[in-house]
DNA sequence: CGACGCGTTGATATGGCTCAAGAGTGGTGG
DNA sequence: CCACCACTCTTGAGCCATATCAACGCGTCG
């Protein structure tokens, strides 16, 4: 990829690794807010993430924003179905990166355990997408609000105290177009959550699960 | 083919007999209505649907469905991601499946070509799905169903006459299933798009597209 | 200090759901 | 060949969950 073209159109900075950079050292270091590759660049890398969080989005032409995933420690991006990406990824959190040719997924002649490793973090991602269809296409506001707390919450919650905290590093907006909702929805979920006591919020981005099993319920659609 | 709003198109991918390696490699056939595997089953085989049409569901315990993929000719289902499937798949008419051991997808020592064949298919499958959420989570009924025509008709609608035809082996409510929609609003959209002259509908489960233009203009939310 | 972005809350609108009734459609048996 | 039944599809009326529009508070940054 003969790195430095001029892309102009992106308003965003884009990580621009140098190409020694990327060959000799398999890791890559970005900043919040900068993209790591768009939607129709040329896709030949594919990325552990190692530390950070990354977010994985769709856009139409009118605008309307799909978040696909968001990349945490132990996912993998940039899955390649064809020579390009299909979604622009960029960084919430200051992340580090472990960089492969996607030939490491594709070539039989590169190293086994990695290929395998890479195996299957797209086969985890096929079972991951499957659970967040159901989400999408058939939970109410407060069923999506709660399976995205539970999950988040079993991958990176900390026990603190008597209770589990959730840091979001992401924006209601983000939360909003993950779920398929309008900020204002997913503002009102919280507070409703929030009101029955079922989580407490630390700072606007920190989740306190004070009733997993409530949450549990809403999830899935149990009556109260 | 896990239908979707663009279309990895990829001849070579579709079944290919390449060798015969009657000892590995068995095909099966489904009736109607018959399930080839159910969520919870242990998943130790691999499907390449070879004819038909088969279909992957999720169920949650209230009965709320969703219809995860339609899987057709060149399709590939029953990707592992642990030792069980996640969801349910039948079939919507008499299909024929080529079988794979999940070793064949995740052991080393295989078939490379055929390892090559299931991986490709696995990354083609993420790809589907991420348009597939675009669709769930932020378009409207007119969209999804305008969307969904027009990834059916690209695989395997038929010119017929003037106007491509396109068969639905599927029910409406599979159709809704799909799309995150209702059976009545499915039954609405289509008359909508019927009585607009868009498509055509012969013996209720044959869509004739009129205007292919409008239909992908619908599908990509522009305004009349 | 003002401007801006983000989150919350309120008021209102509306797209799609729910409930209900009819119209095809296909299968079965007399 | 028709009568009947079960099932799917369509259509209508009303409602509700969520979107939309709008205002405001709060923290951050220049």
């Amino acid at each position: 990829m003969y790195v430095t073209t001029t892309l102009p159109e992106t308003p965003a900075q884009r990580v621009a690794p140098s190409r020694p950079n990327v060959l000799r050292n398999r890791t890559l270091t970005i900043k919040p807010g900068k993209h790591l590759f768009l939607e129709g660049d040329p896709a030949d890398r594919i990325y552990e993430v190692a530390s950070g969080v990354l977010r994985l989005t769709r856009v139409m032409e009118d605008g309307r924003r799909q978040v696909i995933a968001f990349g945490y420690p132990g996912d993998t991006v940039g899955f390649p179905s064809d020579r390009f990406y299909h979604t622009d990824c960029d960084a919430l959190m200051p992340s580090t990166l472990v960089v492969h040719r996607r030939a490491a997924l594709e070539g039989a002649n590169g190293d086994p355990a990695l290929h395998m490793r890479l195996l299957r973090a797209a086969l985890r991602e096929i079972c991951a997408m499957q659970d967040h269809f159901m989400m999408l296409g058939r939970k109410s506001s407060i069923e999506k609000l709660a399976s995205f707390l539970i999950v988040l919450n079993s991958r990176v919650g900390e026990p603190l105290g008597e209770y589990d905290h959730v840091r979001l590093p992401m924006t209601r907006a983000d939360i909003a177009d993950f779920l398929g909702l309008t900020t204002e929805t997913v503002s009102r979920t919280f507070t409703q959550l929030r009101k029955s006591k079922v989580i407490a919020i630390d700072h606007v981005n920190t989740v306190i699960i004070l009733k997993p099993l409530a949450l549990q319920n809403i999830a899935e659609g149990e009556e109260d």
